[in-house]
DNA sequence: AAAATCCTTTTACAAATGTTAAATAATTAG
DNA sequence: CTAATTATTTAACATTTGTAAAAGGATTTT
């Protein structure tokens, strides 16, 4: 847990008891590649945090497998959109190789709200800092080209090339494998 | 005062001490249709709720201007990708009708917290449910047609018809004028 | 090691969107 | 009210992206 502490504490300093209280609603999960952590259909009430591995978020559209986000080794992931609604997702959560995971259960998080405001400031903090990510990649996905925006990722994570089949990085850009084939053609 | 205080209950219900501190660090702002709320280039520093009249955020890419997003009476604007970061803003907000604003000065808000975890929480909730609806709006931006998005648009936002320019619902669905007046035509 | 499966690229063609410019409609300013 | 400006539509053509199918690589399974 001390990476998941070490996480915590880049965005706002916890107490011990505090502490305590969050790895007491926590467990470790071992996964193997290509599991699913959370299925498509269920409400979401864990928030995850990858100590190793890589992980997605996906769903089906019109039958076709869409990747809607990836995350890595040590950060936060949850679909919030059912998290802070209570409504089933339509998503689900892959491990995209073998890995390690904090499941935080997310329920007793909440009440733990009251009891530890640190608690509750930490989490608005985390939380206010993803969505200020998925403002920022709203605006690649719709106002830059595949092409930039391929190039912006392996620039910024070049691992994922390495790790992540191009059909999910294609579907992750919005556009197709024939799509994505051909940028990297004309990159070339 | 009174609809953004019936606004926060909808989130949650705040002490009259609660109540009067944000009233305390909030003005009602006057302005006419299309002047600058917040021009581009400064650091958001002010959360706005919309009394009455329309709003939108919106940048310059490659000289164009593109409309992030609209913002309508009885809800919530900020620039979050500043306000929470404190790195100065490419985006400005405009209002496209004659309106009436209330500004909340953020810096104060943020010391309030401290005073009032109620507070905290309350926005803690208002940027939860932002973040749901952004994250939702980008799944419709990545999957779905220009013509799915106009059509639902329509449907959820009627009244954008009527106040908004077709240029800035355009650039709002990520298109061209051009392509949005054939998808228009194809509809009638 | 061979067979089977999955992933990636390539090709040919179709469909959608962008670009530029002009025409028409609507709105604003004097 | 008219002129000027701005907004919207239409047209012709170029470019991009999608679709479907096939071929070539790579990986996994038996």
């Amino acid at each position: 847990m001390t990476s998941l502490l070490q996480y915590f504490s880049k965005f706002n300093p916890l107490s011990k008891e505090a502490e305590d209280a969050i790895i007491k609603i926590s467990t470790v999960v071992k996964i193997k590649k290509n599991q699913d952590l959370q299925p498509i259909g269920h409400t979401c009430k864990t928030i995850y945090f990858i100590n190793k591995g890589i992980a997605r978020i996906y769903y089906y559209k019109n039958g076709v497998d869409i990747t809607e986000s990836f995350s890595f080794e040590n950060t936060i992931i949850a679909r919030v959109e059912s998290l802070f609604t209570g409504n089933p997702s339509r998503k689900g959560i892959q491990v995209l190789e073998d890995s390690e995971i904090i499941a935080i259960n997310a329920t007793q998080l909440f009440d733990l709200y009251d009891t530890y405001p640190e608690i509750e400031r930490l989490f608005r903090k985390i939380f206010e800092k993803a969505y200020v990510d998925t403002v920022n990649r709203m605006e690649g996905i719709q106002f830059h080209t595949a092409e930039e925006q391929y190039i912006a990722l392996i620039k910024e994570q070049p691992t994922l090339l390495q790790k992540v089949s191009l059909k999910h990085i294609a579907s992750y850009l919005g556009i197709t494998q024939v799509t994505l084939s051909r940028i990297r053609g004309a990159i070339r």
